[in-house]
DNA sequence: TTCTTTGATGATATCGATACCATAATGTAT
DNA sequence: ATACATTATGGTATCGATATCATCAAAGAA
């Protein structure tokens, strides 16, 4: 009503109740140290003026921030959406809250994000990279705050790590692959310089293929400034050219395994009965009953709340 | 080094360069008010006590929390994610900070997480959905925070929004697919009670329609579990048993789209010159150029950007 | 030379909630 | 009845940086 008044703060609360500030403080962080009676009294005020505890000044006193603080490569139509948004949630239950920064892969980027990020004495922190700049880690040696990296399985962890290995999920699929009855196996990645992941998946399959001695047909090209599924649709030609018997291709990722699988379905060949494709990770779509696609699914919100669990008993346990 | 110490505060920074608090604080914040010397006196201090500022105490001091909140819908492979990254990034440029929360499409958990983020004392607030509980909108009038509403215009925006109209876009959409030449369009859709999005789409494809006269082939039902694609496949199969000579498609949504997609590549129908299908907005994948989707491309990462924008401008304009 | 302006710096009160200790009022064991 | 827990509550210093005002020196104007 009255609203060209300052801030309303918790002694105005309390002197509106009629009681100390500690009470009201008590009222809402630990209701159950204070008598019933009062606590209605000071739940009124509260009401009545519409008063919203200054988390801020809450953090500066007691030096529990209860924020989180995650600096991830990307939020894009990624697989790290689906963690953050159960890490966010999984925090949300535990009264905590997350701030996130993306860092776009650049590891210079998120040493700076980090910095900033411990300014706000973040809880904890959580990344999605297994590599870090030296300041970057020093930073985080230098602030004791318990960090967790997800994702990736570090050589090296910092401190804790909720994540697969790449190499060994890579490793299952193709074993998989085999099991069903497929004799010409593929693999499809892109040659990167920068591109970890693919080449320890492509490491997955090679354990596995090499030791079928198997025709190992691998195709590696450099990309050509065009998108994944269409280097997937080129890849099958050039894999059929080469190895017109191929019955299942692994692809690196699912961007790579849809292109395959769209210029399969054009050129009129079966998925999964003539060729069996897989993919990896982060395409939604594939869960559909209909579509014939194999991916090893990995289930972001699953690590995003296995973090959160960690999260807490780095600080609770 | 000498680790068992405690926090080192600004302080400690400034007696080891021998000035005052004060000189350290506008070194960090305002470096151009400090003499060059004075500067380098103690930046080295900084580095070499390893000092890093704390958010917290200069956000009750100075009443500026360079904090964004952000109350999302969902963040799962969706475009909101693309918008949460183009804010992050917009934030980040300007020394702001976002911290999210999920808010799983549901008004009161909404209106909850308002309640604790307006305790951060957030610079601005940002939302995704149009539509919001009493509380919440009482909660956000009463802290004075700057709002902006993002995706869909709302009837009654709280502040400001930056969004795009789906009726509208649908309408676009629905009207380049007859300038192709098209002659029998169909709608597909899912009916669904909650999807307002959905609706406002139909109607725009409706606008059209109704306007050429043309057979208004209109197909909708309720889904049975399965999941998007799914029913994307089976409504092709519907539509063309009603009207054989469909010509295109216009899909509530990129899911149903791809399912369509794959099912017309399996019945060997040539898209996009015997079955044009578009779809909206959330598949990174349609982009790729092998692929003959049309999909309206919703730039999540513009509206984030405009968004941060606009929180800007809301603080300093 | 004297007065004013400008720039660099420091002292101190302050932001708002909480930790910590003190107090008062009960109950309860001896 | 005395001593001792236990519970409910309040007073106050404190967290760490910043706003504000004061100070002082050097530079320019008169």
């Amino acid at each position: 009503m009255n609203n060209r008044r300052k801030t309303i703060t918790m002694s105005d609360v309390a002197s509106d109740a009629g009681v100390g500030t500690m009470t009201v403080s008590r009222v809402l962080r630990d209701p159950l140290k204070v008598s019933e009676e009062t606590r209605q009294t000071v739940l009124a005020s509260v009401t009545k003026l519409g008063y919203v505890l200054d988390e801020t000044a809450a953090s500066l006193s007691s030096k529990r921030t209860r924020i989180v603080g995650a600096v991830v490569s990307t939020l894009d139509q990624s697989i790290f959406s689906e963690t953050v948004r159960g890490l966010s949630e999984g925090l949300q239950t535990k009264g905590q809250q997350l701030l996130v920064a993306t860092s776009d892969y650049s590891k210079d980027k998120e040493a700076e994000l980090i910095r900033t990020i411990i300014g706000r004495k973040p809880e904890a922190l959580v990344l999605t990279s297994s590599e870090h700049s030296n300041l970057a880690e020093q930073l985080i040696k230098l602030s004791k705050i318990p960090t967790v990296e997800t994702w990736e399985i570090p050589e090296r962890a910092i401190c804790a790590c909720v994540g697969f290995s790449n190499r060994q999920a890579s490793r299952s699929i193709t074993k998989h692959i085999y099991e069903t009855g497929k004799k010409k196996v593929a693999f499809l990645g892109i040659d990167r310089a920068d591109d970890t992941r693919g080449s320890l998946r492509k490491s997955g399959y090679l354990d596995v293929a090499l030791e079928k001695h198997e025709g190992i047909i691998e195709l590696q090209a450099s990309k050509a400034g065009f998108f994944g599924p269409d280097y997937g649709a080129m890849g099958l030609g050039s894999i059929i050219d080469r190895c017109p018997d191929v019955d299942a291709i692994v692809c690196a990722s699912d961007a790579i395994a849809f292109g395959v699988y769209c210029e399969a379905l054009r050129r009129g060949i079966r998925v999964p009965q003539e060729l069996a494709i897989s993919g990896f990770g982060d395409f939604d779509y594939a869960k559909a009953n209909g579509i014939g696609l194999t991916t090893v699914h990995i289930d972001g919100e699953k690590i995003g709340h296995e973090t959160a669990n960690l999260v807490d008993k780095s600080n609770n346990g």
